[in-house]
DNA sequence: TCCTTATTTAACCAAATGGTTGACGATTTC
DNA sequence: GAAATCGTCAACCATTTGGTTAAATAAGGA
């Protein structure tokens, strides 16, 4: 992943995140798989909706979605996450610690050039 | 601040880290303070628009300003970046480590009822 | 086979976002 | 006092976002 990848990927994460039904989602994935279904019945909002919302995770990388028959289990991944952490951590803490983490994580970027993709 | 503005401002923070201009901005400012127009210089966009961008910055509470005379000083505010952070660690490393961090942060949100806000 | 369940897609809509230009108020400086 | 500088505001515009409903696709169950 090139810098414009990571910028475009930070983009997709934290837009993403800046939704509360997506982040309320996030959380429910948190405890276990679930199929779209069974995802979209606490919200009062279409099934429609609920699967755009998905779709959206699935492209910042934060869900992957595994159709089974003819139900798609919806799974959290939290490598995604950990490098938007690491990029605020730098921020959040920087006055008390070091950008050691920061750092590492552009020099990791830099080296790769690889797409951001996903299922 | 009750959950509904834990989640407003959970919503601001990572709508405003959405955006590739803001983050830069944000970087700019973790070197040093500065003024809007020293802001704007290395972008190629009118200072309307990296006035609004600042706009959406402080809101969010991710920076702060400080206006001297003429000159308006923006200053990073990393408590806000903090609180966002922890929630993402919370998802990010939450197959190798506790929910600590997060749990507590829920507490204190909840324990609160005062406003979000900012300059 | 027919019906039901699971999920996405298409077409549409209102509101929000990210940008522009130009006018404006406030402050320095000449 | 006049002119330049700092920054915001208002009006406008194109695009994106977040939702809807209805139709379509796909798979299981009777």
């Amino acid at each position: 992943m090139n810098i414009a990848g990571m910028e475009t990927a930070l983009d997709h994460i934290f837009a993403a995140l800046a939704d509360p039904t997506r982040r309320a989602i996030l959380m429910m994935l948190l405890e276990d798989d679930m199929a779209v279904t069974d995802v979209a019945e606490p919200f009062e909002m279409s099934l429609a909706a609920i699967s755009k919302h998905l779709s959206i995770l699935s492209k910042a990388g934060l869900i992957t979605q595994d159709k089974r028959g003819r139900v798609k289990w919806c799974k959290l991944e939290p490598d995604a996450l950990r490098d938007a952490s690491i990029w605020m951590q730098s921020f959040g803490q920087f006055e008390a610690v070091n950008l050691d983490a920061f750092e590492q994580f552009l020099d990791r970027e830099l080296a790769q050039d690889q797409g951001f993709s996903q299922t």
